[in-house]
RNA sequence: UGGGGUGUAGCCAAGUGGUUAGGCACCGGAUUUUGAUUCCGGCAUACGCAGGUUCGAAUCCUGCCACCCCAGCCA
């Protein structure tokens, strides 16, 4: 089946413009991170709307860092921006950063002094502040604004020079001071920052501002479509004036789109920064996290997330989706491509009293139950098991169709055994079952025909190895975390369970770091990308399998 | 009594005056050597509210209500 074509607000827009040649047929969007964090899936909506948008349109979509704030950015950051894009398979038409375009910034503010549309303000930034009025009262004349050109001029050159301590003058925008528009009551263009920036070094002292650097960059690349987030709607007007002044290539369109927010989780920078600084997770690549690097170390695919961004679509409504939307998407993309292995997680040791003794055999199990191609693979079997805890119940719950005294299930691709002792310890803890097995029903079908209601995973205990397994679940509690001014209390305590008495299938240890499987009956999983290794395998928990028995369970109030 | 936005079922989301897209979730049922997957069916006439225009309105008009964003020398 073709999948529909995606649309949405912008992409109605944009074949509103090619429909009148605008452009030139032209589609250019652009990514324009600042390199100051982590990326997180609610830029990789972003990510994918625009790289989407390129590819769909053959168009163009470039990475641009907007780096004009040197106190907070670098070149990790910048890295692992560009890891986390490739990573998720977008390839940028053309590598740019808003800092080598600040000679360029600063000749177009000289263009905007001598127009007499822009001036150097001396007032102190509380000042300023006071002089900007408020949101229902507006804002009052700087006593410097009408200074003559050949003075802005002067300081200006001055401020670029370092004559000047920081935040002693600053350039602004000559607009409205009385606009009913905050961001046009003489916006700051420039600002004095005696800092060392990553890339410019100290080249540079002052810093052009977003407003000022974002809209000018657009207009150098021929960006056609500006996308950007709801809170940018203010700053429109703003990025208009600045290229109407100019005699720029360009005047691109700012589009604005409502940011992601998801269920139980959070993509504020300030939220996730603390998590990381105090140390609530093991880092930004956390596989708890919705950082790009955590869902990929949580077991997550690029093809998923693309899927998902597919799916909740592109509007100015703001909303908030259910973390089930995510999970299906993993789901279904790994559901298709994760071959199936045996892992127990929690291994009850089972004795099969007429297995003979010290015999082990050869049984094969498929890799996909749907795809034939995907190949099978021998498993040792033996007299002595693991199974999961959770698969036998000494008194069994109403629709209980697993192992249980007397009981006979199916090992998965083995026999059929039925459960004749329980042994437990001092405590009263099971400790061991013994069982029978009928030998006519290898590789798991009776020659008789008789049915059985269950299927258990297994593993044999002289066969299998030791592995630490890590669960993952929701990071939070409650489903909007950012919205509780204590947030930290309502971490998950249960967010990250480290399991390390794991019995898995001898051939997983081989698995090269990120590879990743559906553990039968469990959930898939994948082999860690930071500590898996061959003498320490480390598997995590990408998500469970949908789980009916558990939701039965609840439903009895088991 | 500032400005800018948004309201379609539990959650997303198409739709732009005229056969009630779709997905997720949920509920049934069929198949199943994973309580998975897959497949069928249901989700009783959803369009923030109130008026109006029209043969006909989620779509057009008027008024109202609710929620979000903006007063960094951050982006």
């Amino acid at each position: 089946m073709e999948k529909p074509a995606i649309s949405n607000f912008i992409r109605n827009l944009i074949d509103a413009d090619l429909a009148q040649n605008k452009n030139q047929g032209r589609v250019a969007t652009r990514f324009p991170p600042e390199p100051n964090g982590y990326l997180h899936i609610g830029h990789g909506k972003s990510i994918c709307l625009n790289f989407g948008i390129a590819k769909d349109y053959q168009g163009s979509c470039n990475l641009r860092f907007d780096d004009t704030n040197p106190e907070r950015e670098n070149l990790e950051y910048v890295q692992s921006i560009k890891d986390d894009i490739a990573w998720l398979g977008y390839q940028w038409s053309e590598l740019r950063f808003a800092s080598d375009y600040f000679e360029q910034l600063y000749e177009y503010a000289i263009e905007l002094i001598t127009q007499g549309k822009a001036y150097v303000d001396s007032l102190s930034s509380d000042e300023i502040r006071s002089y900007r009025g408020t949101l229902t009262k507006s804002g009052k004349d700087s006593p410097f604004r009408n200074r003559s050109e050949e003075e802005n001029l002067k300081l200006f050159k001055a401020m670029r020079a370092g004559e000047f301590e920081d935040g002693q003058h600053v350039l602004r925008a000559k607009i409205d001071m009385a606009s009913p528009n905050i961001n046009m009551r003489d916006p700051i263009l420039y600002r004095i920052r005696h800092v060392s920036h990553y890339r410019t070094g100290n080249q540079w002292c002052i810093y052009p501002m977003y407003d000022y650097t974002h809209c000018i960059s657009d207009a150098i690349e021929g960006i056609t479509h500006s996308l950007c987030t709801l809170e940018f709607e203010d700053n429109r007007a703003l990025y208009d004036w600045v290229l109407d002044q100019l005699d720029v290539p360009s005047h691109p369109q700012q589009i604005e789109f409502a940011r992601l927010n998801l269920e139980h989780t959070v993509m504020s920078k300030r939220i996730l920064n603390r998590l990381v600084d105090e140390d609530h997770v093991s880092g930004w690549d956390d596989p708890r996290l919705p950082t790009i690097s955590g869902l990929r170390r949580r077991g997550y695919t690029p093809e998923s997330i693309r899927d998902f961004c597919e799916r909740i679509g592109v509007t100015k409504k703001q909303g908030t989706i259910a973390m089930g939307v995510l999970e299906n998407s993993i789901r279904e993309d790994l559901d298709q491509q994760a071959p199936r292995r045996m892992a127990v997680l929690d291994p009850l040791r089972v004795v099969i009293e007429n297995y003979p003794k010290g015999q082990t055999e050869t049984v094969t199990a498929s890799n996909h139950p749907k795809f034939p191609q995907m190949g099978q693979r021998p498993l040792t079997f033996s007299g002595v098991i693991f199974i999961e805890r959770d698969d036998f119940m000494e008194s069994p719950a109403k629709k209980f169709f697993r192992l249980a005294p007397g009981r006979e299930v199916r090992l998965r691709y083995a026999y059929y055994i039925t459960c004749t002792d329980i042994i437990k310890d001092d405590r009263g803890e099971i400790i061991e079952i013994r069982c029978t097995y009928d030998p006519a029903t290898k590789g798991g079908a009776s020659a008789d025909g008789r049915k059985v209601k269950g299927t258990i995973h297994w593993v044999s205990a002289d066969h299998a190895a030791n592995a630490e397994i890590r669960l993952y679940d929701r990071l939070f509690r409650v489903p909007n975390p950012a919205a509780k001014a204590d947030f930290l209390e309502h971490v998950n305590p249960g967010s990250r369970v480290v399991l390390t008495r794991c019995k898995v299938e001898q051939g997983l240890v081989d698995a090269p770091p990120e590879s990743r499987f559906q553990f039968e009956r469990q959930g898939y999983f994948c082999t860690d990308r930071q500590d898996h290794s061959r003498s320490r395998p480390v598997f995590n928990r990408t998500v469970t399998l949908r789980d009916t028995w558990a939701k039965i369970g609840k439903t009895a109030g088991a």
